[in-house]
DNA sequence: TGTACATCAGTGAACGCGCGTTCACTGATGTAC
DNA sequence: TGTACATCAGTGAACGCGCGTTCACTGATGTAC
């Protein structure tokens, strides 16, 4: 007996967003399609109707994920003037979205999302660079304005920002959820903002007791 | 027609180190028990005359793995009697291993390699902590010392250490090595550094102006 | 406001492929005598 | 130093399971007239 009949617009909404579930719950690993179709309340034949294949749902759920992380960058962007705040609040969003996407390391670093796919790789590699990118440009944007170190490249001081979360996110899905991310993220950003911040009056390399200097022009 | 017999004490070794080389090669996903065995040059039939299963290779994998990881952290910790010398030298050492064994993180950060396998989830996550319980031990001791900052802990110090290296390391498998790791790590080692050693007469939030305090008792 | 019809979202059943694993058998190797 | 035999690492062929996908068919829905 066929079920409602919904628009191919609202299920190809739903598949994704069942399969982005779905992964969060049980991984990629054992992601199938008769799991996906039964949550949206499908036979696993009807899934066919909206999407060509397992692997164009995949790509859709792929592009949502990247429009998350854009949307973060662009809306700390709007809310903060400050750089170094724009950032502090991206740490946050940005543990929300893992908190609510547990999908997304699960799928973004998993060779088998890559695996024989070449485009599907290079689009991953480009959300991830867009959002390294993003992060770059407000680290930039802070050392024009002084405020943020300019001894070190803005992009290397983004991949230290992702640093600051991924592998607490981790051991987060290791451990599955035993591992607390959030306090470690609240404990790490200090670290990281004093990292980052221009230093005023203070010894170059302290270790090597060499005179005070200072480091900002 | 058989081909040259060996002890199965060398062939459990051929195989475990022929596994690891196939999933730097292709990942976890593409891993077949037949490229296993070609590799080592025996029909896939032979293989189980040595491990029980896949899984047990598999398992065997990760045995090895734990055991760099922690050989590293020994290492370190005889060559150098400062932990942050020590540390600096652990980075060097992790870079390697993932340049030498990029079925690290194809492995570690698989779901497909924990799904249904709660025990080996659990000593995924026990090398994990680890290796982390090395370094925090390090820093932990740099603390006693009065060479590492005692505000921030010495486990949230050690999560980040491992973000010293992480991000790179999916950028860099990511981007099939287009991406340079130890470019990313070279400039990242000196801000960790800076930022873990203790501060000597220095304002404690320079943002705030607030007066100016020691922060080592 | 009804009727006819094209469209399209739904279904159960079956297909087919990849791949881990088993099976029955082979023949080299080491050892007891 | 030979001979007999248990052991054990090797093989090709076939099995079997999971699961993505296809197929022929159904019936609801929207629209032209």
């Amino acid at each position: 007996m066929p079920r409602a009949k919904l628009s191919s617009v609202i299920r190809r909404d739903q598949i994704a967003e069942a399969t982005l579930a779905e992964v969060s719950r049980h991984g990629l690993q054992r992601l199938s399609v008769a799991a996906v179709a039964g949550r949206v309340g499908l036979s696993p034949a009807a899934l066919y109707r909206h999407y060509a294949s397992k692997d164009a749902v995949l790509d859709a759920v792929l592009e949502r994920l990247r429009e998350r992380l854009h949307s973060n960058v662009a809306a700390v962007r709007a809310e903060f003037p400050d750089p170094v705040d724009a950032l502090r609040e991206l740490q946050r969003r940005h543990m929300r979205l893992l908190r609510e996407n547990s999908a997304m390391p699960l799928l973004l670093f998993n060779d088998a999302f890559h695996a024989g796919h070449p485009e599907r790789r290079a689009r991953v590699l480009a959300a991830f660079t867009g959002y390294l990118g993003g992060i770059a440009a407000l680290l930039r944007s802070g050392q024009r304005r002084g405020l943020v170190r300019r001894d070190v490249s803005a992009r290397a001081l983004a991949v230290l920002f992702l640093g600051l979360v991924q592998p607490a996110s981790v051991l987060s899905t290791l451990s599955e959820g035993t591992f607390d991310l959030t306090r470690q993220a609240l404990a790490a950003w200090p670290v990281y903002e004093q990292a980052i911040r221009t230093r005023r009056a203070r010894p170059r390399a302290p270790r090597r007791g060499r005179p005070t200097s200072r480091r900002t022009p």
